[in-house]
DNA sequence: CTATCAGTCAACCATATGGATGAATGAATG
DNA sequence: CATTCATTCATCCATATGGTTGACTGATAG
């Protein structure tokens, strides 16, 4: 199905989320716009293979797109698969809100017990 | 300072919501109210001690607490820290907006004075 | 007294991750 | 022709991660 696919999705998308510097990339595309591979990395004391490693996560995940101009990439920031994110947390928030409208139907019904 | 606290918050936050397995564990919980770990356990074809340690990276990360009664734990999904995650993200959407935003008013500017 | 039970702790293993360094590529420029 | 330039590829390294199995703990049931 395509459930599988997209929590693999998911998965991708926070794990490339959980780094620091992955995060701190995506702001500064998004703040600037579309940037040079060699651009972005001269904002960190980290070596440009450090960068372009990151990068690569961050667009297999979907987050970035690249617009290869010759040998200049442009790195683009990607909104909307971020907001799997949101649409998971907003998933489970329901579910969860769920169980207390269930729990608190059972105990106006004041029937069942069983621990 | 603070920030750079909640920066590693939110790393070990979208790490730990990155694993299927632990995911998987958090929507369990959601619905199901607090469980204990050997019940949790039972759900998934993982050893018990790998779901114990899911646990303490979930706990952690402050996504579920702990309720400990003698040798029963009673794990509880905790919401109210995920929310960084979308605080994030409307942090970042924003900025990606005020950029449109001065992107805007300098195509404005720049056709009202030149040429 | 011994077995049982719920969990953690301690090793151990394979693989993933984040980083560094040193090629290699292939047009453009001198 | 040699250099420069922007990037990736290929290695290599240390550490983190996800999993397993096998103790260990300490009250309670038999």
């Amino acid at each position: 199905m395509v459930e599988r696919q997209k929590d693999e999705n998911l998965s991708a998308i926070l794990k490339a989320a959980s780094d620091p510097t992955r995060r701190a990339i995506l702001t500064l595309l998004a703040q600037h716009g579309p940037m040079k591979v060699t651009h972005i990395a001269r904002q960190y004391d980290q070596s440009l293979n450090a960068i372009s490693k990151h990068i690569k996560v961050l667009e297999t995940a979907g987050l970035v797109s690249r617009r290869t101009e010759w040998r200049e990439h442009l790195i683009e920031v990607q909104m909307e698969p971020l907001s799997a994110i949101d649409l998971w947390f907003t998933q489970l928030r329901s579910i969860w809100a769920l169980r207390f409208d269930t729990l608190e139907a059972a105990l106006t019904e004041e029937t069942d017990n069983d621990n």
